[in-house]
DNA sequence: AGCATTACCATTTTT
DNA sequence: TGGTAATGCT
């Protein structure tokens, strides 16, 4: 048979052998920048060059975006003339919105997450339990769905420490997730919550139920009524796997237990399924994602060929070198040994800021640099949760660097979106109890006690008529009219909202006066969005399932910012991690379970592997604690710590401001906590420290150290004053005229005669011990040690 | 009902 | 700190 494309030139063995394969089972371990996307592409390309038809293909994926990327290379390879792609960024790549995940570019494939294909049989085949149309809920209907049913089982009345209805949410979602018991969560997550461990799975019982009644599914419930549906309906199943005869699981490290079974269902005892992942970037366990499945693979399909890709093209060897390290104390399952033909490539640099906030000075700086040699959009900044990069945020806004945050606030998260949303949502179906709520709420003088009155006369439960319960409010009365014509009338998805905007907007005008103009301008983007639609059902569930694409266009060129769950798949040239430091990467939460630990080990690694050619790791000396008005010292993360000192070069910051190289690691205590700040020279007076003289410092050195736990924390500085706590701030710092010199921000005290304690900016609170005359004192900081300080830079504390 | 006050908790990652 | 939920007041 004659292909149009080059398979053998195109591929290396490795990805020739996976392409190529025959049916059958089929898993591909690929590591970090093997060409995984490269290898599902030629796949695809080479089954439909095979005479298999397109349709017959399932696509699963991360996001819509990874389908729709995968399909359209696979469309320009078969057209030709494309040659070898790229490896492009594919997120950036990305063309113009296409409606439902069902269908992707001109090769007909479908593809998509999990759940939005669960969601498109669901429709078709409605659920046993569930009688009308469905809803979809977004996390905010989950948390309100849950308040009800606390409400309704009177749970936790006047009981303050129960918890929270974020938090319940969470538990709830883990326990489904996991497939495991709210106790076994509560046992190994929140142990101080196991008291309430019945009145939480009664809790579940009631929202369970709550949920059949009014016909609303949760991500969770996607799956699992898929899998009952299959269950209960074998001819639904056949008839999927009728229709698709070749699955594709890409990121299969990242699937849960369901999803697992899914895909076995779909593939069926023999089936034709290509699974690729890499169980060193499994970062999704928080929400039941299972390694297992990657490793369990062989046995769920018997008779099923691994093929490992272990060519790296992606970054230069000594990232690759630092990047292995990472991975070498972690335990491994499947092998691998990631090598690359590129030679040279600087070593990964590792700087030590004094602080969080000349972390972002720095970092700042670095990306102004690597601008001359870099477009924009070669360049991204990794933290672990959204918020570490605030301050780096103000930095580079102050500075004018463009920049795109991934990972934060959603678009159909904003208020007025989902307003909007849910009037829509209204359209199809008038007894979604979440959405009736939000939009009757939107009218003045309707509260939650209203609003479930009027929907208890328009559900036709209680008694009386809709236009008796809406008797004080004829504009809702006329808005639920609307919608209810809207229905009827069944207009295009584009039209529909342009009506429900017409009554929505004088709402969101007498709601939002500030900043209405900018609201209005996002629910413009949202009817450019519905465009393409012909379905408002599917817009809804592509909105809630999905991020839209919405912002791509006007993105230009900018430096990215993300977390590294966000960053997943992509690469850039150059990449920066911030924020390395014990509590943060790893986070806090994850140091006391081992699979926690280990997760956030493969979070770094995963961050790491997105370099292409420089990468930049950043450990800053100190964080600034809003509660302790100051500056604590924190240990750099563990897993740098581990590293070879040969695999990166040091960086420390100087008081001034400057980077100094740091040659070598001379003491074998390195990786302890403690051993490594002292040798920091940050500038003051060469003092060595001597923790002999002051009996207590010991002590509190330890504590520097475990400086998050409250318990401690009280101990701290019981005799804090207001006055200290407000003078370093970062706005102060910020604001200062030549404000380039962090030392500089504090207004000279004299500390002259005076002992007891006082406060650094950068050290926090220390112990005055001796004064040097003229204008210097000696000071032991807890975690510091010694240092002699000008007295200009010390506020006095008591 | 809706606002103001008070009291207390909780700090991640996302389909 | 800051966000949120329960309580108290108008």
């Amino acid at each position: 048979m004659a292909y149009h494309i080059d398979y053998e030139k195109e591929l290396n063995s490795a990805q020739l052998e996976a392409v190529t394969y025959g049916n059958g089972p089929l898993l591909v371990i690929a590591g970090a920048g093997s060409g995984k996307t490269r290898t599902l592409v030629y796949r695809l390309a080479r089954l439909i060059e095979d005479g298999v038809d397109p349709a017959e293909i399932l696509l699963l994926t991360f996001t819509r975006k990874a389908a729709a990327e995968m399909t359209r290379r696979a469309a320009l390879l078969l057209a030709g003339g494309a040659g070898p792609e790229e490896y492009a960024s594919p997120m950036l790549a990305t063309s113009a919105s296409c409606p439902s995940s069902a269908c992707v570019a001109s090769v007909n494939i479908r593809g998509g997450t999990f759940h939005a294909f669960a969601y498109s049989i669901l429709r078709r085949f409605r659920p046993a339990g569930y009688e009308g149309d469905l809803s979809l809920m977004d996390a905010a209907d989950i948390i309100s769905a849950l308040q009800l049913c606390r409400e309704k089982l009177e749970l936790g009345r006047g009981d303050r420490a129960f918890p929270k209805n974020q938090t319940i949410e969470g538990l709830l979602g883990k326990a489904r997730n996991k497939e495991i018991s709210v106790e076994s969560v509560l046992r190994s997550e929140a142990p101080h919550l196991l008291a309430y461990q019945e009145d939480l799975a009664r809790l579940a019982a009631e929202y369970a139920q709550f949920k059949r009644k009014h016909c609303l599914l949760d991500y969770d419930d996607l799956l699992f009524e898929l899998e009952s549906l299959f269950l209960g309906k074998p001819e639904v199943l056949d008839l999927q796997r009728g229709v698709f005869r070749h699955i594709m699981v890409d990121e299969y490290q990242d699937t849960n237990r369901v999803q697992a079974r899914l895909a076995r269902m779909l593939a069926g005892d023999e089936g034709n399924i290509l699974a690729v992942g890499d169980d060193a970037q499994s970062i999704y366990a928080f929400r039941g994602a299972d390694v297992q499945n990657i490793l369990d693979f062989p046995k769920l399909f018997a008779g099923a060929k691994i093929i490992t890709l272990e060519e790296n093209y992606r970054s230069v060897q000594p990232v690759l070198d630092l990047t292995n390290s990472i991975l070498a104390s972690a335990r491994k399952a499947y092998p691998k040994n990631l090598f690359t033909r590129q030679s040279g490539g600087r070593l990964p640099q590792l700087i030590k800021p004094i602080s969080d906030m000349s972390q972002a000075h720095l970092a700042c700086k670095l990306i102004n640099e690597l601008l001359e040699r870099y477009k924009a959009s070669e360049i991204a900044v990794l933290f672990r949760s959204g918020f570490h990069s605030f301050q780096l945020e103000v930095q580079l806004a102050k500075q004018g660097i463009a920049f795109r945050k991934y990972g934060g606030l959603r678009y159909s998260d904003a208020a007025h979106v989902k307003d909007l949303l849910s009037m829509a949502r209204l359209v199809l179906n008038p007894l979604d109890m979440p959405s009736f709520g939000r939009v009757a709420e939107l009218f003045k003088g309707v509260g939650p006690k209203t609003a479930r009155k009027i929907y208890g006369a328009a559900s036709g439960e209680a008694p009386g008529g809709l236009e008796k319960a809406c008797a004080k409010f004829p504009e809702l009365l006329a808005a639920l009219r609307k919608i209810a014509e809207l229905r009827a009338g069944r207009a295009q998805p584009r039209q529909t909202l342009e009506i429900l905007l017409e009554i929505y907007l004088p709402l969101l005008k007498a709601q939002y006066v500030d900043d209405y103009p900018y609201r209005e301008q996002a629910l413009e983007e949202l009817l450019r969005i519905a465009e393409p639609y012909d379905d408002l059902d599917l817009l809804i569930s592509d909105l809630s399932l999905e991020e839209p694409d919405s912002e791509e266009e006007e993105a230009g060129d900018a430096v990215t910012l993300s977390t590294v769950h966000s960053a997943k798949g992509l690469e850039w040239a150059a990449v920066l991690v911030i924020d390395l430091v014990q509590n943060r990467f790893p986070s806090r939460h994850a140091v006391l379970r081992d699979d926690d630990y280990e997760e956030e080990r493969r979070l770094l690694y995963v961050a790491c592997t997105r370099a292409k050619s420089e990468l930049f790791l950043f450990a800053p000396a100190t964080l600034y604690h809003r509660e302790h008005g100051g500056y604590e010292p924190v240990n750099l993360s563990p897993f740098l710590a581990e590293l070879p000192e040969a695999t990166y070069e040091q960086w420390l910051e100087t008081y001034g401001g400057e980077l100094r190289r740091q040659l070598s690691r001379p003491d074998p205590f390195a990786a302890q906590p403690g051993a490594r700040r002292e040798r920091m020279n940050l500038g003051e007076a060469d003092d060595a420290p001597d923790f002999s003289d002051n009996p207590d410092s010991g002590e509190k050195r330890a504590f520097a150290s475990m400086s998050d736990f409250p318990s401690r924390r009280a101990g701290l500085a019981p005799t804090r004053s207001r006055q200290a706590e407000e003078a370093p701030s970062s706005l102060s710092q910020g604001d200062q005229p030549g404000g380039e010199n962090i030392s500089s921000g504090i207004s000279p005290v004299n500390l002259q005669g005076k002992s007891g304690y006082c406060r650094h900016k950068i050290f926090g609170r220390g112990k005055i011990i001796q004064h040097i005359p003229p204008d210097k004192v000696r000071v032991n900081f807890p975690g510091f040690g010694l240092k002699v300080i000008m007295a200009a830079f010390l506020t006095l504390e008591d």
